[in-house]
DNA sequence: AACGCTAATGCGAACCAGTCGCAACAGTCA
DNA sequence: TGACTGTTGCGACTGGTTCGCATTAGCGTT
């Protein structure tokens, strides 16, 4: 997933834009990040960025996965009682399923959902900011 | 909210229903959320408790709150960015709005929000187990 | 190609919510 | 009242994450 189509060169001009600096250490982390097919937590990034660029420390690896996020060119998940797991945010919109069997995440998404969302809000008198839904689920065993 | 109407006899009875001790300390924080209205956190509890009886000690108070929590008499809510919170469980089920600004915490229930989501898990070939939905809201401005 | 401004880095200390080990203490039931 | 054993307070500790600071290194400029 994540802007996994793009070259090295693309994501560079993606920091930039942003008026970043690109540092070896922030290219190792994007690099990371574009690749990821999962949702890695950032001592897993710092461990596959580290293999890039073994220069690259734990502290930098949460200070570039903050001014990312902030940037909002990815997004930060802090699932329950576990620390928290980041994906590039160049993806539509989505939820997730978290197995709580092995920690798998897949990703959904439902209008209705988003929909119903906005009128609770609104009937509280509201707007919706932000939202987090998360299922925490088990495979069916009875699978029909 | 919360077993608010419930008298501290049956507070007792319901900690020795769950097979625990009704020590001192478990009694004045449960009186503390039985009586709460809004959702404190685990240090507001220990704030709280303390005025009841000035031996609560934090380490108990999570202690008791996690215990509490197991047997299903209090939930637990770790909201964005903040210490967890926690309220009486004997509300019906129901998720939450976070006021963005203030902390406020609104609660509401949605039949059709539950219903989506299972059929959104059983699509995936997964049963939900439990679920976490929250809405981070400000206030609207427009009333209209 | 070296220059300079200042953002970004590595390191280790600090932070903070929450947990744990242990000896002293106190419910509960006989 | 006694004894068994669950609970407690204390302070140490953990794990994820952040911070302070001196050093390094992007990058626009000369």
């Amino acid at each position: 997933m994540a802007y996994a189509n793009k070259l090295k060169d693309d994501l560079d001009d993606a920091l930039r834009e942003a008026g970043l600096r690109v540092t070896r250490q922030r290219a190792a982390i994007v690099k990371v990040l574009t690749e990821a097919e999962d949702h890695p937590d950032a001592h897993e990034v710092h461990r596959r960025a580290s293999e890039i660029d073994n220069t690259v420390s734990l502290a930098t690896v949460y200070r570039t996965l903050a001014v990312l996020s902030d940037k909002g060119i990815v997004h930060r998940h802090a699932f329950e009682g576990a620390p928290a797991r980041f994906e590039t945010a160049d993806a539509p919109h989505h939820d997730h399923i978290i197995d709580v069997d092995t920690g798998a995440v897949v990703e959904f998404a439902s209008a209705e959902i988003e929909r119903l969302q906005r009128e609770i809000a609104r009937q509280h008198g509201f707007e919706v900011v932000s939202h987090r839904l998360e299922l925490y689920c088990r495979r069916r065993k009875d699978k029909r």
